[in-house]
DNA sequence: CTTGATTGAGACAAATAAGTCTCATATACT
DNA sequence: AGTATATGAGACTTATTTGTCTCAATCAAG
C-alpha cells in the first residue's frame, strides 16, 4: 500500500505558501515565501518570472477558488436569503484565500476589474435580499456589501486566532449580518 | 489680522503625513512620507532616529488620540448603550488614525500590550451591554469586540471612499451593530 | 542687523531584496 | 541502467531604501 514517494508539486506548494505568507505580511520577501514552501529561492523564479507575476497568479487563483465555491454552493438555492447563508458557509472555510484578497492591493487593472465584478455580484444579492423583505430597504447598497465582505473576513480572522470554532462561524456571521448583535 | 507666517511645524506635518501614507501602504518608504509631508528626507531623521521610531511614535499618538476622544465622549453617559453610541460618534471621525492602527502590525511588545488594553476596554463595554439587555448574551465576547472594531473601520473606509456621508456613518454603524442589516 | 537654530538638498555607505546564472544532485520516465 | 528534466544551493549584479553627514540657505529671536 505504500505509495511511491512522488516529487512534491513545487508550484502548488509555492502558491499555498505565498497565500499564507502574504496574507500575514503583504511585504514578505521571496526568500520568506520560498522558505515557507520548503523550496529554493531560485525555484520560485522558475515558476513565476517576477514577484508581481506571483502575486497576480495567486490573486487570480484565490478569486477563482472563491467564485467556484460560491457558484456551487448557491446553485440550488431558491431565495436570496438562502444564497447568502450558503455563500457564507462555503466561503468562510476558504478564509485564508479571502483574507489574502482583502490584504492585497490590486495594482493590476484587470484584477481590480475582476474584484469589482465580484462586489457587483454581492450588490445584486443585496438587491434581492431587499426585494424579499429580508434586508431593510434603507440600508445603502455599498454599506451592505462592505458588511458582508467584512463578516467573511472577521469570521476567518477569529477562526485563525483560535477564538471561534469553525463550525459556528458561518452561522454567527449570518445572524450578525441580518440581526446584529442586539437582543432578539 | 494677518498672522505672521510662522515656520510650519515639521514634526506634526511628518506625523500626519506618516499616518496618512502608512494607512494606505504600510510598506511606504521614508521618501514617500517626506514627500507627502512636504519636507526633506533628512528632516525625518532629525525628529525620528529610525523608521521604527517613527512608526512607534505614530502608533502611540493614534492610540492616545483615540483614547482621549473616547474618554471625553463617554464621560457623561449613564448606560453602556449610550457609551457605545457616543464612542462611535467620537472615534469614526478619527478614522484615519484608526485605520492606521488596523493596518499596522505591532512588532513592539509594549504596543501590543497597549492594544490589548484597548480591546479589553471594549470587552467590558460588551459585558455591560449584555447586562443591560441591549446585547444578546449568547454572542461570544471576542466576536462582539471584533465586530465593534470592524464597524469603525468599515465606516471610515466608506467615508474615505466617498461612499458614505460622514454625518450618517456613526448612526449606521450603531444600528448595524445592534440590529444588523435586517428588516425591522 | 546679528546670531543661533533649523531646514532642504545632495553625497555617501551599508543593508536588503529581486532577478539571473551556474553547477552538482536528485528525480522521473523509458 | 540511461537520459532528460527539475531542483537546491550559492555566487553575482542591480535596484531600492535606510541612515549619516555636510553645506548653503532660511527663519526666528534678541
Amino acid at each position: 500500500m505504500a505509495r511511491k514517494a512522488l516529487r512534491p508539486p513545487v508550484k502548488e506548494a509555492v502558491i499555498d505558501a505565498a497565500i499564507d505568507t502574504l496574507a500575514r505580511n503583504p511585504g514578505a520577501s521571496m526568500s520568506e515565501i520560498a522558505a515557507r514552501a520548503g523550496v529554493g529561492r531560485a525555484s520560485l523564479h522558475r515558476h513565476f518570472s517576477s514577484r508581481g507575476d506571483l502575486v497576480t497568479a495567486i490573486t487570480l487563483q484565490c478569486m477563482d477558488e472563491i467564485d467556484t465555491a460560491t457558484d456551487a454552493a448557491v446553485a440550488g438555492a431558491r431565495t436570496a436569503h438562502e444564497r447568502l447563508s450558503r455563500m457564507l458557509e462555503a466561503v468562510i472555510p476558504l478564509g485564508d484565500r479571502y483574507h489574502f484578497l482583502a490584504v492585497e492591493v490590486f495594482d493590476d487593472a484587470s484584477l481590480r476589474a475582476r474584484h469589482e465584478a465580484d462586489l457587483e455580484w454581492l450588490a445584486s444579492l443585496v438587491d434581492e435580499l431587499k426585494e424579499e423583505g429580508v434586508m431593510a430597504p434603507d440600508v445603502p447598497r455599498g454599506w451592505a456589501v462592505a458588511n458582508i465582505d467584512a463578516q467573511v473576513w472577521l469570521a476567518w480572522s477569529q477562526i485563525a486566532a483560535g477564538k471561534l470554532a469553525p463550525a459556528d462561524a458561518a452561522g454567527l456571521a449570518f445572524r450578525t449580518l441580518l440581526q446584529g448583535l442586539g437582543r432578539r
